[in-house]
DNA sequence: AGTATACTGAGAAATCAGTATCGCTTGTCA
DNA sequence: TGACAAGCGATACTGATTTCTCAGTATACT
């Protein structure tokens, strides 16, 4: 990650305008309306680049390929639309999950995710 | 699923003693014990059998492969140790993720999986 | 007990996300 | 601007998981 490239740029661009978490392939398709030359072998590239420097994470969600947003954004958890399959962000948390533990577990950290239909997808 | 064999009753057994979500690896480590001769291939066929006939339910959790478990449970979530990688069920749910939706969002259902260490790995 | 056939185990093959390779391109810096 | 190396795109490869194949075995039914 060392010169500033347009395919590096568009990547990064699409990341911070789409600001949900994007599969590499999602990616791909996006940042090629800006590179149409651009392969995926460069996506996964950049994208691990970026997980690298800390400009990005991974978002793991059950039974899906890694997807990737820009780091920095405060606790949240994410939302999946069955219909359309675009994964969003969602604020707020209800924080205390300490009553569902057994005796001697220690929670460190938590995931949730709501399944549903987006705004686009509405029934 | 027409015939009993030993290796599907096995495989049950070891669902149902265990009492959390296996791996097919974890079936197979545990069920040769009872039928050591048994095969992965048997696993696969049979946890496939299960949840076909609605006896199973497969769980899948961020970054992992399908783990199963017998299914007829009510509503739960999941507990993943970091130390040991087991899983294990939680009961008890907080119920209501409605106020982290944005407008126009509509949940369906939702995952929790609670990240630590378990009684037997705790610190 | 005899028989049809579902089932099994071992290994090959399929799947698929992600990585390595390599010749060509392009950003960077003197 | 020239040169060097990082970066690119295409594609072959890898590794992990799951499914397929097939000859031999075991179950269920008569």
């Amino acid at each position: 990650m060392e010169r500033f490239t347009r395919q590096r740029q568009a990547i990064r661009e699409v990341m911070a305008e789409l600001d949900r978490p994007l599969s590499p392939a999602e990616v791909l398709e996006a940042a090629r309306r800006k590179v149409p030359s651009l392969g995926i072998a460069t996506v996964y590239r950049t994208l691990k680049g970026l997980v690298e420097e800390g400009s990005a994470v991974a978002v793991e969600l059950p039974g899906q390929a890694p997807r990737y947003e820009l780091s920095g954004k405060r606790h949240h958890h994410h939302f999946h639309c069955t219909h359309c399959g675009k994964v969003f962000e969602l604020e707020g948390c209800p924080g205390d999950f300490s009553f569902m533990l057994p005796q001697g577990f220690q929670a460190e950290r938590h995931e949730i995710v709501l399944y549903g239909r987006c705004t686009e997808c509405g029934v």
